[in-house]
DNA sequence: GGAAGAAATTGATCACTGTCTATTTTCTAT
DNA sequence: ATAGAAAATAGACAGTGATCAATTTCTTCC
């Protein structure tokens, strides 16, 4: 997936590198919509796990490490990041439990850091608000690697950075 | 396209459908990019058009009416708007001039606005701007079609427009 | 050590995809 | 009516996700 990108990613190819036939990846992973699944839950992990190398070792500005992390991970692993949005499920079929948890795990950390700049409890208003953040990122992040955002002029980070603090400061308010 | 999505759209189905041969269809559009490629310019335009329809009824608030504007027209043409972003050329290719006009006239309705309620020239720096709050829009949409934003709770469109208002608030000072 | 049963793995098969090209059909202008 | 250009076709190719009966491998117990 690192190295295809989602477009070009086949169960088929990964079968004969890993040295199986493909139905037993069929029969491990159910279908290729799971085993995708599969592949983006560790994606998320590996996230997480990078977000939170990095508030351990971070300054006071716990935000700006944050998005910094973010950023930086994406352009680590584009084509993994990418396919973490590249994917949907087929209309009726839902997605793993573990993926939304390791989906949510990724929120929370996340979510207690907004909640201490605000001086907030976690509750239901600092979710909310924290989505809506994260969605500023996300969106910067996206342009910045589909290329969208050359056009634009400027350092997409940066940009979200600054409209994160906005937000934070308005919110103060 | 609008029926499908992209991950389930076929070159050979449309052909099926207009009663032509699949060949036909790669010696008008020379491949299966080009020819999704096609179809997003075409998306583009009418999300454009729709834009502009929204400004013209609009009252004082044209920031709203962009916002809104954006939403209505993801969530009326939700496969359509996500085609714009599913798709990416294969390493190498560049996307057709057509598409980069009407993505460029798209940004170009947005940035009038946005100088418009700063009271600067629309210049490099109301661009780059315009781009970091389109990218925002964008997330928040992003994340409301995909399912995403349930789980934050809260309206994505009021949140991306109180984001927005931040931001062209900070940027006033 | 060997046999019975469970578990894991296989590969052939199906319907589908984008891509290409030689061939045929249709149109256009003289 | 005809020569030449343009448009459209069908079929072949290599690849895909999916399925499942048949085979191989591993456990377990006597």
């Amino acid at each position: 997936m690192a190295e295809a990108g989602f477009a070009r990613f086949s169960a088929r190819e990964v079968a004969k590198r890993v040295g199986y036939s493909v139905g037993t990846l069929y029969n491990v992973f159910g279908s290729y919509d799971r085993f995708v699944l599969a592949i983006n839950t560790r994606t998320l992990l590996g996230w997480t796990q990078a977000l939170e190398d990095r508030l351990s070792g971070a300054g006071p500005d716990r935000i700006g490490a944050l998005v910094n992390g973010y950023f930086d991970f994406a352009e680590a692993n584009p084509n993994r990041w990418m396919a973490l949005y590249d994917h949907r499920m087929p209309p009726g079929e839902e997605v793993t439990e573990r993926f939304n948890q390791a989906f949510g795990g990724l929120i929370g950390i996340i979510e207690r850091e907004v909640a201490a700049v605000l001086g907030s409890p976690v509750d239901a208003v600092t979710h909310a608000l924290t989505g809506s953040l994260v969605a500023i990122v996300h969106g910067h992040c996206t342009f910045a690697l589909n290329g969208t955002y050359r056009s634009f002029g400027g350092d997409p980070r940066a940009a979200a950075l600054a409209r994160i603090r906005a937000a934070l400061t308005v919110t103060h308010y």
